[in-house]
RNA sequence: GGGCGAUUAACUCAGCGGUAGAGUGCUACCUUCACACGGUAGAAGUCAGAGGUUCGAAUCCUCUAUCGCCCA
């Protein structure tokens, strides 16, 4: 067995084992035990447009050791897994994938926005329910990747309550909402101004619109007087639109253009004659202080024309296309329709001023393509009456988002909100249950379709269009449990604990939860909004495959093992900080994971060699499944006799050690500061469980087994090495879950480390004397070490010599010599009450030594080198002496930290008196 | 235009009133029987700049510079 155990650790071959272990036990299924403290979190859902990316997997990760975490401290963690239905993405890329269909053979940059067209073509030809059959099928396929991705990341959610925001019930509920906000008035249909996007061919949100600073121009038009009497001359970035101008507006205190108010000038080209109307909204620095009012195509104008009762000509249509409004430039694409407008203008003169200006677009966050805002019936949610609780919820503290800084961006936009136009003209999504009547043009809105109208008996229409993704993804954290049916999970689980979150869907999605989970649950759907930061290239550049800086989760993992790659992204995730992601980050927690393994390595190596009987005993004491079991007092860990065993001091410190660790964790992970506890259990886990307590118990290990009942430290050294495993679990749940299974146990255990207790080691098990023993030696060793290396001596095994004025110290160290010579590779130690001074003497905190061997001294270097320390500890000294000369500090510092700061200058100076000492008898 | 944040070792970042920290990288030595994805030791910082508050500032305040992000 254990030539077996191969020297470098392969996740490979271990974590797809567990994955599916977990999956198949079903272990992730909250109990039905209604008594039992429940922790519950639904996941955001990820689109079944694509596969799974790094800020995914951050995501997973966090919530991941969150979850397990929890279970861990016995609570009942139902983390909910689904996926949402992402209409518009969705839409785009099945109908991308009918274009590749038609055209399998196409190729280069152009091939997608090709496909793309067709596709489209294609889908209008075959018809919404056929479409919406393709993207169904697109969905079970990838819906399944997603899920398979997941399994292998180790997320460990419940399986059984799997959602997609278009099941059966889940629809249910998004009617029951639609209706009854419409019934209280909180939907309404309307026309006004929207953002429509050409190329999608639907409406889109406020949010759904990027804005970007892009070079444009500025231009002047002149708007010639009706009267005939000089003209009046307008700025504007987007001539095309003057077709469509029902008057030019100028600031009511603009004394330029008082006489001008009341008037009418004729907009050039269509030849119409409009008002000129004076509103406040105009900035009379911006241009020449006048500006044309185009109502159909932006919404300030369109605000403008209501105030003044102005009409609104449309004369761009959903295509982007100049309409029959437009007169000679029908047609034509909007982009073509500007040139010809500032073409004619410059030729009858009226073009006055070109200039250069940058101007703020507004783009389609799906495809990037220029937002039209355009004049449309759409329909919308109110939502001033629901932001209004939103608010209070969070200002109260009802729910805590985190970082703090979130949580003013979010009072922020919920302060300035405006309604929301929820309709989409796509096919895939959420139908609006309205109906129309073709008779008698009545509108129906409720849950069931209607046979007829219900006024004139006229046949019925349904409305077309779909809702907005985020209309249906609002209601998730209560849809996925059951609403409206009043189900056992709804009442268990709601609201949900926490939800973990990226910063760009805080608006989109924490906020709209919000609002909705105060409206139909009358209680906020989780208690905490905990913001998770963006994964980064290591040059900190957003990932993106144009870029081609992306690491891909599957990739790194399959290649470094999931444990590394979820170690490096929490031991990166610090609260409010982007994380610069590298693979550089990843191969050095594949290092950590090798780590672990080669500790274990060394465990199951020596104790494969141990007789039967003790690893019966040691199975019997290490089974773990009650949370009653945990260490408690160091008689737990002292052997048939009573006894520590030989390495007492540092079994001991173990203990301390991992009672802090396990306090300092749970601070850490209770407050989200992820990279914090991975920090704490990393450098605990290497630099004092490998470096130290294994190196120090070593002897005690390898030794001859002489005796029929177990020694206390191995009992000691599995104990502290199983309690390591369980805090490292929620971080690294593979190899913690394998190498928890090869420890010796008996039969009737567990099934799994995620369900045994975090934390094994009680608070009491801290000890601080034992911890400054500890230390004393730890010093020691390290300062031989040093002085070794100072005189290249690395690779000798010479004689030291060790003094102290207490004998406590000198008692210790002889209590602990041979750890000493074997730790600092000495051959052997002599002790000395006192002090040593002179010629090699070098100093800790607690005693002096001096290594023995006379040749090895080079003089000058030997002065140089105390010569160098001196100036260290002058300098600090200096620092030190004048705080405590000046009487302020004495006087106002806190007493504890004079008394420190006293302690320290009394050791500086002893220190540099020795080294004077020693200076003294090198000679000059 | 309004708001928010960042600036700490070569790189990536913690720390956020009381003696400057980590990981990676770098240098030297070491294949010692868990691990070279390793061990031991080392070098490396006017904590962006200028003022201020304080006994004491990387940490709090103000301004400046540079770089981000969000909203309009």
């Amino acid at each position: 067995m254990p030539a077996e155990i191969p020297k470098v650790y392969s996740p490979e071959t271990i974590e797809p084992r567990w994955a599916r272990y977990w999956v198949e036990r079903r272990l992730y299924r909250p109990s039905d035990d209604f008594t039992r403290p429940r922790f519950c979190l639904v996941i955001p859902p990820p689109n079944i447009t694509g596969s799974l990316h790094m800020g995914h997997m951050l995501e997973h990760t966090e919530i991941d050791i969150v979850v397990r975490w929890h279970r861990m401290r016995g609570e009942d963690v139902l983390w909910l897994p689904g996926t949402d239905h992402a209409s518009i993405a969705t839409q785009m890329i099945v109908e991308r994938e009918l274009g590749r269909e038609a055209l399998p053979d196409l190729e280069g940059p152009e091939a997608a926005s090709i496909w793309q067209r067709e596709g489209r073509r294609r889908r209008l030809e075959m018809g919404p329910e056929k479409f919406v059959e393709r993207c169904w099928r697109w969905k079970e396929a990838n819906g399944e990747t997603i899920r398979r991705q997941m399994e292998r990341l180790g997320a460990s959610v419940d399986w059984t309550r799997e959602r997609f925001t278009m099941d059966a019930g889940y629809t249910r509920a998004v009617q029951e909402v639609f209706v009854r906000l419409y019934g209280e008035g909180l939907i309404y249909r309307g026309q006004y101004i929207v953002n429509w996007c050409p190329r999608c061919g639907t409406a889109v949100s406020d949010l759904e619109v990027v804005h970007e600073e892009r070079p444009g121009h500025l231009w002047t038009i002149r708007y010639p007087f009706a009267d005939g009497a000089g003209h009046l001359s307008v700025a504007t970035t987007r001539p095309e639109t003057m077709l469509g101008d029902t008057a030019v507006a100028v600031n009511p205190r603009d004394e330029r253009y008082r006489g001008a108010i009341g008037r009418h000038v004729v907009v050039p080209l269509v030849q119409r004659a409009v008002p000129v109307v004076a509103d406040d909204f105009v900035d009379p620095a911006f241009g020449t202080g006048a500006v044309k009012v185009t109502p159909a195509h932006d919404p300030n104008d369109f605000a403008m024309g209501r105030r003044h009762g102005l009409a609104s000509v449309v004369v761009i249509d959903p295509a982007a296309r100049m309409t029959e409004a437009a007169g000679a430039y029908r047609g034509l694409d909007r982009h073509e329709a500007r040139e010809a407008v500032l073409r004619d203008l410059r030729a009858q003169g009226l073009l006055e001023k070109t200039e250069d200006y940058t101007l703020a677009v507004g783009t389609c966050q799906r495809c990037k393509t220029v937002v039209e805002p355009l004049l449309s019936t759409q329909w919308f949610m109110k939502m001033q009456p629901l932001a209004e609780p939103a608010i209070r919820g969070v200002a109260d503290g009802r729910i805590r988002i985190l970082p703090e800084p979130y949580r003013k961006i979010y009072l922020n936009w919920m302060e300035n909100i405006h309604d929301w136009c929820i309709s989409r003209q796509l096919w895939w999504g959420h139908r609006i249950p309205a109906w129309y009547c073709q008779a008698c043009g009545r509108l129906t809105v409720q849950r069931e379709a209607p046979s007829a109208c219900p006024d004139c008996q006229g046949a019925l229409r349904q409305d077309p269009d779909v809702l907005d993704t985020w209309f249906s993804s609002a209601l998730w954290p209560f849809a996925t449990l059951g609403w409206p049916e009043p189900t056992a999970d709804l009442r268990r689980f709601y609201p949900n604990d926490l939800m973990i979150m990226g910063f760009d869907i805080l608006f989109f999605w924490g906020a709209r939860m919000i609002m909705m989970g105060l409206k139909f649950m009358q209680d906020v759907p989780f208690r905490e909004l905990y913001i998770h930061a963006l994964v980064r290239d290591a040059e900190r550049q957003k990932m993106s495959k144009t870029k081609g800086n992306v690491i891909d989760p599957l990739e790194v993992t399959e290649k470094y093992g999931t444990d590394a790659v979820r170690f490096a992204l929490a031991v990166s995730a610090a609260p409010g900080t982007d994380i610069a992601f590298s693979v550089g980050k990843i191969e050095a927690n594949r290092a950590f994971a090798n780590k672990i393994w080669n500790a274990a390595r060394f465990i199951f190596l020596n104790l494969d060699r141990v007789p039967g009987a003790w690893r019966d005993q040691l199975a019997a004491g290490l089974v773990f499944d009650q949370a009653e079991a945990l260490f408690t007092h160091h008689t737990e860990v002292r052997d048939a006799h009573g006894r520590y065993g030989e390495c007492e001091l540092a079994h001991r410190w173990i203990f301390s050690r991992l009672s802090t660790v396990t306090r300092e964790m749970n601070e850490a992970l209770a407050a989200y500061r992820f990279h914090e506890a991975a920090e704490i259990i990393y450098q605990f886990f290497w630099h004092e469980f490998c470096d130290w307590y294994l190196e120090w118990v070593k002897p005690e290990i390898a030794k001859p087994a002489d005796q029929p009942t177990v020694p206390a430290a191995w009992v000691n050294l599995l104990r502290a090495f199983e309690s390591a495993l369980h805090l490292l679990h929620p971080f690294m749940p593979f190899i913690t879950e394998e190498l928890w299974h090869q420890l010796p146990r008996h039969g009737g255990a567990q099934e799994s480390i995620s369900l045994t207790p975090f934390g094994l080691v009680s608070a009491r098990l801290h000890d601080p004397i034992t911890e400054r023993e500890f230390a004393t030696i730890r010093e020691l060793v390290v300062a031989i070490r040093n002085a070794k290396a100072d005189i290249g001596l690395q690779r000798h095994k010479p004689s030291v010599r060790v003094a102290s004025e207490d004998v406590r110290v000198l008692e210790l160290v002889r209590a602990h010599q041979s750890t000493i010579l074997r730790l600092a590779g000495v051959e052997a130690l002599s002790l000395t009450r006192g002090r040593l001074s002179g010629e090699g003497a070098r100093i800790t905190a607690h005693c002096d030594f001096r290594i023995l061997d006379e040749q090895a001294v080079d003089h000058t270097a030997e002065r140089a080198r105390l010569k160098r320390e001196r100036e260290k500890i002058e300098q600090q000294l200096t620092i030190l002496a004048n705080k405590l000369e000046n009487q302020a500090f004495t006087s106002r510092a806190p007493a504890d930290v004079v008394e420190s700061a006293r302690r320290r200058h009394g050791e500086l100076i002893e220190q540099l008196r020795k080294i004077d000492e020693s200076i003294t008898r090198l000679g000059a």
